[in-house]
DNA sequence: TCAATCTTTACATAATCTTTACAGACATTA
DNA sequence: TAATGTCTGTAAAGATTATGTAAAGATTGA
């Protein structure tokens, strides 16, 4: 699954510019010009890292990303700027972001920071394996009790995100905006719940008492392991 | 309790500069001039971050830095080095490196920096535990004394409301401002009190002299720790 | 086209929230 | 002191909302 970054900046050439070599090396980048509209990307999708530049023009960097840490303490937030003095850099740090980058900088180190930022905050998982349930995420092979079970594509992306999250209470605006991000699912849509039901048949031994997807009633569901 | 980094470098007075620096900044320091010197440390304590030179005596910088991350993969890794270009840096990071300064640096973003990367390995506390009532909001768990006890939304958040403003009296005006919003509830509706009795016969040995939840008559409620 | 998958719909059931009613504690006042 | 009013504790019933689940309709890709 490739990783989602939101990029923000408000020069429209260095977007595409840098969409254009993030897609290259296998990311999937959203971009915003301005802090409103990269506010309305994070509503409907959450995105694994944000490139953020301090010079906006509807606010200020270092405020922006004190807002993110805030909302958003996971996400990691790579400053991007043409300010390059210690101390701005101290602020910048300080308002939480993970790394800062000087303009003009080179991609291929961007590309490393972004990628040193995402492998400290997902220890990549390959193969889990807990109580007579298998996963290999790369084969997309699940074992229960040693029997492999077919799951859908949904399915599947659901589950790793169950597990990627596990013993974590996940809402179901979380799972909307991971697993479904930019197409839209009205917010009173039964789709999430059927799609684990039909996940619960097929890897619980008694779906209607889930032994690894529990219902914690009115916050959404928790993997449990 | 202080932050213990190890730095290593074949300098000995950037040695005693940065230590001398990093304990200005409120961080304990233990410095090693090689790599086989490093490794004693290693033996004997274990850092919450390494300042890694690149250009040991005993050592390629790039492969010692694997080893490390082989070996202690939570304890982050900032390179420090004269080697500017974008290919040693890549390098640097693709090795595990969390960070990449180039010498001469300002000892001001270094601190900036050591501190992101701390940051980063210790998110936010999220349990809470005190006097017997274990919290976990990410997993929605509440244990009094080791057994779990199984909360409702509206009881959840209350909780979590007065964890939040332990030992400060909270008005039911301040209460139903933060959990009900915007949602009408008449100011003479004792939803609040139920939400509340329910709570303390969840959570208190004996609900009607409760340890946890005080009432402070004509104010409100106090949480107690 | 078909088959697989996704989404919507509808309804039953479960869980939670809110109201209501009354009892007791406490302070105030006649 | 007794009467009164206000505030809080508490149980129970009713109202509301959330979730489980089957089945039908819609969409997608080969």
């Amino acid at each position: 699954m490739k990783k989602q970054l939101l990029v923000v900046d408000d020069d429209a050439d260095i977007l595409k510019v840098l969409k254009a070599n993030l897609e290259l090396y296998d990311f999937q980048a959203a971009t915003a010009e301005t802090w409103a509209l990269a506010k309305e990307v994070l509503d409907v999708q959450l995105p694994d890292l944000i490139i953020l530049d301090l010079t906006l023009p509807d606010g200020d960097g270092i405020e922006i990303c004190r807002l993110l840490k805030a909302e958003y303490p996971k996400i990691p937030v790579i400053m991007l700027t043409a300010r390059d003095s210690v101390s701005d850099k101290v602020m910048g740090f300080e308002s939480g972001a993970d790394d800062y980058i000087v303009k003009p900088f080179e991609t291929l180190e961007l590309i490393a920071r972004v990628r040193a930022c995402l492998r400290r905050s997902v220890p990549a998982e390959r193969k889990v394996s807990i109580n007579g349930l298998e996963i290999d995420f790369d084969a997309h092979i699940v074992r229960v009790k040693g029997s492999e079970v077919d799951l859908t594509p949904k399915e599947f992306d659901l589950l790793q995100l169950f597990v990627l999250n596990r013993n974590e209470v996940i809402s179901r605006e979380f799972i909307r905006k991971k697993l479904w991000g930019d197409s839209k699912l009205y917010s009173w849509s039964r789709t999430i719940d059927v799609h684990l039901q039909h996940l619960r048949q097929k890897i619980e031994k008694n779906p209607s008492a889930p032994e690894y997807i529990v219902t914690v009633p009115g916050k959404g569901y928790k993997f449990r392991m």
